[in-house]
DNA sequence: ATTAGATTCTAACCTTGTTTAGAAAATAAA
DNA sequence: TTTATTTTCTAAACAAGGTTAGAATCTAAT
């Protein structure tokens, strides 16, 4: 029993991934302990062994949640070798992105859904973790258009908004089962993106 | 006082609009009638006399959201001429979409961000009305592809959830006061995703 | 098997929320 | 001004949610 996590370890993460479910179906505030508890044939009093409110909770969610996304980023750009372009940077960060709001939904979906919904001191709680993953975001734009990459005539803070609209949104319809594989939707996503959808040559 | 509203009139308005502000802001599930009613000067049980419960408030405001939103996009789609090429109503579709989501961004955004989080009665009562709009950009970019204005090897599917994720997200983003104006920014969210935001010519 | 520690349950507290019925006040008509 | 109608308020009913304290149960080591 070293290596293998503690029973207190293995509960902690049903509940907080049934509270990560549950908060990214319901919403915050549509979710009562009760049903977490549920989720995890528990009573809504014994969560509180856990963790120490409701607010704990989400919080915990929020940051798993950000951890995700931008760990999953950087393990896709470090993929990349040391001649890769702009274009395949991008296409690595979309496709990491992508990867980590998809295989992970539950986290990434609760926190994108209650962005904007929490209460203050939850939604601050999770600001700095948000800000980091967004100057990085901010930085590859920024040296793509350098190094001439990207037009120059395009707004990148829309650009970035644009781009981070469509991911993120891709965690409320995505279906599992019934769609593509992960990989391929990344790389169809980030397709558009840098190409757009219009033949080459149509009115520019 | 035939042309003009009645006060009843008048109320009923104002009570929607302070509901699809706060519902917008809070969620559906963080807004109390009491906080509405506070917004309008009014004890949260004076708002039975103009809704019927706070389920059929938040219809109300799910269906004028919709119907902002599609009947904007007409208007845009009407203004062009016959000889219209579907670069333009691509651009029109979106210029519309987008001017009606930051325009009307409390309605708007109260619908989108709580999509999927609605009591299950609230949600399908809506439910045609969205399938209705959201028909019109399927046929839209079927009609484009057939007239080869648009990348056959783009998936329109994707490709239209990428664009409503994108716009959508604006609602969330847009500030008023601070940033440029609808129209530059529908007509720059339209360019990229018609264009992409690589240069010409880089590696495809 | 006994015991100490870890984990969960029970039962209550307190607050808040939606909703209703009837009284009160405001408005418009006579 | 008086009356009828519209609009809002008050007060309460009732349910549900977050939280807590202490009892009960389970687990694992002695």
């Amino acid at each position: 029993m070293q290596l293998m996590q503690t029973k207190r370890e293995k509960t902690h993460r049903m509940v907080l991934d049934a509270a990560a479910k549950l908060f990214s179906e319901q919403g915050y505030h549509g979710t009562s302990l009760k049903s977490i508890a549920e989720a995890v044939n528990m009573q809504a009093g014994s969560l509180y062994y856990h963790f120490s409110s409701k607010d704990q909770l989400m919080q915990d969610v929020l940051n798993k949640s950000i951890y995700i996304i931008y760990s999953t980023v950087k393990t896709e750009m470090n993929k990349l070798d040391e001649a890769a372009s702009f274009s395949d940077k991008l296409k690595a960060a979309i496709r990491g992105h992508m990867i980590a709001i998809l295989t992970y939904a539950d986290y990434t979906s609760a926190s994108i859904r209650n962005y904007g919904q929490l209460p203050d001191a939850v939604h601050y709680a999770s600001q700095p973790a948000r800000d980091e993953y967004e100057q990085f975001w901010r930085e590859l734009f920024e040296q793509a258009e350098i190094a001439g990459a990207i037009r120059a005539d395009v707004d990148k803070h829309l650009l970035r908004l644009s781009i981070f609209g469509s991911m993120n949104w891709s965690s409320v319809w995505f279906n599992a089962q019934q769609n593509t594989s992960v990989e391929a939707l990344a790389a169809a996503q980030a397709d558009i993106f840098l190409h757009g959808c219009l033949k080459q040559g149509q009115n520019r």
